[in-house]
DNA sequence: CAGAAAATAGCACGACCGTTCGTTTTATTT
DNA sequence: AAATAAAACGAACGGTCGTGCTATTTTCTG
């Protein structure tokens, strides 16, 4: 065995790390369609193939499940928004590439909403562990967000007087309408306008 | 009594209907904080004082509670958003109009949630009467707002080849945004952005 | 391969859900 | 005031919920 063999972090995983991962991965796909509230471990123990209990040990409780599957929906959004766009240049490129990105994960996929969305009206009058979790996990995308556009202003491609919290409010706005538009109201077409509104919105805070 | 009596409509209610009325407000009141899905016939019922079966009876069902209460919804939103905004003269300024009093109802009012909003995404993967009942109140609102924009623009305050819906996409975002940040991360300064950036969006439409 | 440890199953619990039914109370009408 | 209709109640049903317990099975370890 190697003599790393002691870092868990790089071993392989137990049985139950494993299973736990795929339980994750199913609640996840699960709160996907029903949100976090809608999430129970019955319907999350038939789509596993496993008893309620079985899934049950692996969190203690129903709000460490729903915590668990907010890092875990994280993760992938860190995975498929935040670091393809990396990639781009710093500046309004990246920006850009943050923003679809983003937009995809929001209505491209067909069949699956966002839990940063419909937690947030899950949760938003209910205090607790669930609400800080998923709260502060919003606030560290945002803030990668924000961080990009002020390496645009730094840049000098946008107006140095510009806010940039109002910037990501605007921006979050064009998300937020296009999973309403697209999800529930259906409307084609959503994509679009969010496109052209991401383009006015930069074009208004560029130097003029 | 009256000759006029016959005319149900504006005869004095029955009792049924005086109560139906006052469950039908505790239920609005109730969604607002838990939402059309958390709204459970047992907490109404505990609520109005009444029994569960009393309460059920005025419905024949849940889903018919739920649209009863999207009704209702709709009746206070006309009658503090749509119907004083009327009072301002057609064009921008009653579009300012509408977009404030729309903005007062979700997030001036503290403690209670936009079912608009959070009902579309309890059910934006549920099919069925409670889906389409909000699908369909929202559009109407959405396409009131649309025909006061097209005012302003035959008036000539905006552009004529401005695209109402894509205006319209924008604002809602702001609204959902307003909703996002005051409701559930509690951001001061929210409404301050969403002012800015209503203003912002009505300046890129006018006459260039 | 044996023993310890972890993972999973099975079962039961109390609580709440929407809904039904028969009864009793309240309104309305004759 | 009596007769009729409407409304509200209370109990119960079958179901699902989250959660605790105890076995049993599986996996890991020496």
């Amino acid at each position: 065995m190697s003599d790393l063999s002691h870092i868990t972090e790089l071993s392989k995983p137990n049985k139950g790390q494993q299973t736990k991962a795929v339980i994750v991965e199913a609640a996840l796909s699960l709160a996907s369609h029903v949100g976090l509230e809608g999430l129970s471990i019955g319907a999350l123990a038939d789509a596993c193939k496993m008893s309620k209990s079985g899934v049950f040990a692996h969190f203690g409780s129903r709000e460490e499940l729903q915590i668990s599957v907010i890092k875990e929906y994280f993760r992938v959004f860190e995975l498929e928004v935040f670091h393809p766009a990396l990639k781009q240049p710093r500046g309004l490129k990246r920006v850009t590439g943050l923003f679809e990105n983003w937009m995809k994960r929001v209505a491209v996929e067909l069949d699956s909403g966002c839990i940063f969305i419909s937690g947030a009206v899950d949760f938003d009058d209910r205090p607790g562990p669930v609400q800080d979790a998923l709260a502060q996990t919003v606030r560290v995308w945002l803030s990668a967000m924000k961080r990009s556009i002020t390496q645009a202003k730094e840049l000098g491609q946008l107006d140095p007087k510009t806010d940039e919290d109002q910037i990501i409010f605007e921006i979050h706005g064009l998300i937020l309408a296009l999973h309403y538009d697209a999800r529930f109201l259906k409307n084609p077409g959503s994509i679009t306008r969010a496109h052209k509104g991401f383009d006015q919105i930069i074009q208004n805070y560029q130097v003029s």
